[in-house]
DNA sequence: CGCTCACTTGAAAGTCGTCAATAGGTGTGG
DNA sequence: CCACACCTATTGACGACTTTCAAGTGAGCG
């Protein structure tokens, strides 16, 4: 646990960096897109460069649309979402994010952050400059292709996310879809994966899906009658993982 | 207009190249995303690296899900669209794409590419190795920046598709939207946007955006009673862009 | 010229959104 | 420790929108 010293503002990254000390040397958080920048040398040999530590306190942002992309973030602790706010202040949902997940890379088209991220629980990121960050893919085709490859990673999730409005995909198999998918993501990250404490609301989950908060909680419902999962708020434990997948329609994993 | 030779099977690339010349030497293309690759430079210093093009007649595909992702891919004429095939065997469109944009960068992920890339219409792509790609970007960190961003902007694109899934987004704005956004494309890669000539089918539209064919058919009927546009087959004529507008919901571009 | 495919248009049925009321959970403050 | 307030989640009823099924028209191509 962690007692939360006086809570700085989040918005900005704080210039001198927090006192949390880098990472246990040598121990490499699983899956995490920032790797190539944080152990280019494989584990037990820390990063040449500075990465640095960060605290974002549940509610609070990251970063807003608008503010300056100069850093490339991985989620380390906790879990944030990215919503994009349209003209009339309601805010729309684009994405999740676990342990392990790099935050914010569509800052880097007009070097201005075109989403908010916010926490859903109290977090930690890890943050690398950006001109570091270029300056270590140069030197290394080994940390430029991972890097490249954590690119794709979150562009592969936004195409998973596309097959949602596949042609009359009912809610059920959205939030089927969507469970699998988290269920995957947690997994992929080193996290329980069954027992799952969701760290979003119904509403947040509705607004990603496309779906009303009522239509969530009543797919629930119907998912946990089926017999594929257990529902107690948030706590969701998966039952049955193929019959989840039935209800779902993801393409062949393997190919 | 091109007088077809032979056509080769496009799914590989011709090992050796197609003889089609460069690009005419100082000429490049409006806002490609192998811009940075193929003039880095500037204008009139022909790239130091081989960039081949590549024909694909239509309904022809540049890649299939499974395929090694080998090259970097931006369409230079005509247009695609990315598909995922669900195991039902029924294909999902992703994304279309015009002259400029960049192909099949989800590949990067696992080496293999993650979704079939179709062309639309007789196209043509411009291809450069990965590898040669990885030691540009090692090269001139000018280079890599603008590699860089054309990954944001495709990722970029795929946020944005996200809004369709808005709280109550109904279908005729996301019709309206798509075409906005099309049309915006269109103007950002120098080819006529008021008056557009759609290369995908109603039905390929509505996977899209994940409606019913005839839903698109009804919507595009009722834009048109509206005097947003002028609707006849895929001949659009948009006439009063502030209507489009109007009718989706994108939130405010310049904020 | 006739075929096929794409598109349009109509009517019926189903799903989901909205509105509303209620219950449960959490956190604060007395 | 309890009471209160607030937020989140559940559940029901109704209405609107979209899908589905169907038939018919039009355009492009061999």
């Amino acid at each position: 646990m962690f007692d939360m010293p006086t809570q700085p503002h989040a918005g900005e990254p704080a210039p001198a960096g927090e006192p949390v000390p880098p990472l246990e040397a040598g121990r490499p958080c699983a899956a995490c897109g920032l790797l190539p920048l944080c152990f280019p040398h494989g584990r037990g040999v820390p990063a040449p460069i500075a990465i640095r530590h960060q605290r974002v306190a549940k509610g609070d942002s990251l970063f807003r649309r608008g503010d300056s992309f100069l850093h490339v973030q991985a989620v380390k602790t906790g879990y944030f979402k990215t919503v994009i706010s349209d003209r009339l202040g309601t805010e729309q949902v684009i994405g999740f994010h676990l342990p392990g997940d790099l935050l914010g890379l569509d800052g880097m088209l007009h070097g201005q952050h075109g989403c908010d991220a916010i926490a859903l629980e109290d977090a930690e990121v890890c943050v690398a400059s950006c001109f570091d960050a270029g300056e270590m893919c140069r030197q290394s085709a080994q940390v430029q292709e991972g890097f490249w490859r954590s690119f794709a990673q979150v562009l592969t999730g936004h195409e998973r996310r596309a097959l949602l409005l596949g042609q009359g995909v009912q809610a059920q198999q959205r939030l089927a879809m969507f469970l699998e998918d988290w269920s995957r993501r947690l997994r992929a990250a080193g996290l329980p994966h069954q027992e799952i404490v969701l760290p979003m609301t119904r509403q947040e989950i509705g607004s990603l899906l496309g779906l009303a908060l009522e239509t969530i909680s009543r797919c629930f419902a119907k998912l946990e009658s089926k017999g594929a999962i257990e529902v107690r708020q948030r706590s969701i434990r998966i039952v049955d993982a193929k019959l989840l997948a039935g209800a779902g329609l993801w393409p062949g994993e393997g190919g």
